[in-house]
DNA sequence: CTAATTCCGAGTCTTTCGCTCGGTATTCGG
DNA sequence: CCGAATACCGAGCGAAAGACTCGGAATTAG
């Protein structure tokens, strides 16, 4: 039940944009610099979200990234799906239908339930979260701090 | 976002030892026979559970592992937390406290709070149904079926 | 023109998954 | 008492995923 890193830093990296939502492009050296990042592998998480239209690009000299939409209409949900595939704790409790997907078991699967609602309680936790409420968080929280 | 086997298989083998609670000892091999599992694998998955007190074990021929409780007080979070380790999204979110874990982050985690606020979600979602609550679920289900 | 960027694809090292295998200890049925 | 059935144990292993790194091409502000 871990996040990879990608849905992590991504989110992380797109908290960074919405903190300076209206100031113009951020390059990734400054997300990569902010969040404590590699930058190269930054560059690998932004591609698919740019694809996504969660973000745009500037290129060349004081380009960088901009949101592709307002902080209140994105949400955390959205993002790790985007780098981490569709949610699902289990292949048959996909938010993407298998289809024909069998589970090998003789009296047919009794778990299939449990996961579905897992499922359903993950995407709902991640999708209640919008960029704008990180925002607003980040406001309480005092810098360089360690958390215990 | 996904479970590992590890948790899928342990959560279906002690759902097989519920469905036959009160009948006697079930060997594994009927376990991984009735699940559609590989009986060695499970061998490493059941030794934990045995070990949290989950199943009884009983040794030499005609022997084979009850449930260490009745149905109803074992929850599917307990299972997954013995076979998977504490629910965790980030480290940063763990059910077990991590002493000084440090984000790297210069203005502060901005992220910890959604991760947090999953990890509970999870939670929640996977202590609230019990052994109990499978085998009920599992009469309505029709025998060899396919998913999709 | 040049420096700062985004964009792209390939390569690499490590860890985790998901098993398999071989053997030992224990116990029941006959 | 013997043998078959079972639980128990530890090692090993191939494939896949995870987490990056690297080098270079295209683009654009100044």
């Amino acid at each position: 039940m871990r996040l990879s890193t990608r849905g992590k830093y991504g989110v992380k990296a797109m908290a960074e944009l919405a903190l300076h939502y209206g100031e113009g492009p951020t390059s990734l050296k400054l997300i990569a610099e902010r969040q404590g990042l590699s930058e190269h592998y930054l560059e690998q998480l932004i591609a698919p979200l740019r694809k996504a239209g969660l973000v745009r690009s500037l290129r060349g000299a004081q380009g960088g990234y901009l949101l592709g939409r307002q902080p209140a209409t994105i949400t955390v949900g959205e993002i790790v799906r985007v780098l981490e595939g569709p949610i699902a704790p289990s292949e048959c409790a996909s938010e993407v239908r298998q289809r024909y997907h069998h589970c090998g078991t003789a009296r047919g699967c009794v778990t299939r339930k449990v996961w579905t609602k897992l499922r359903d309680s993950i995407a709902s936790a991640l999708d209640s979260v919008t960029l704008a409420d990180l925002c607003k968080e980040a406001k309480d929280v005092p810098k360089g701090m360690y958390y215990i």
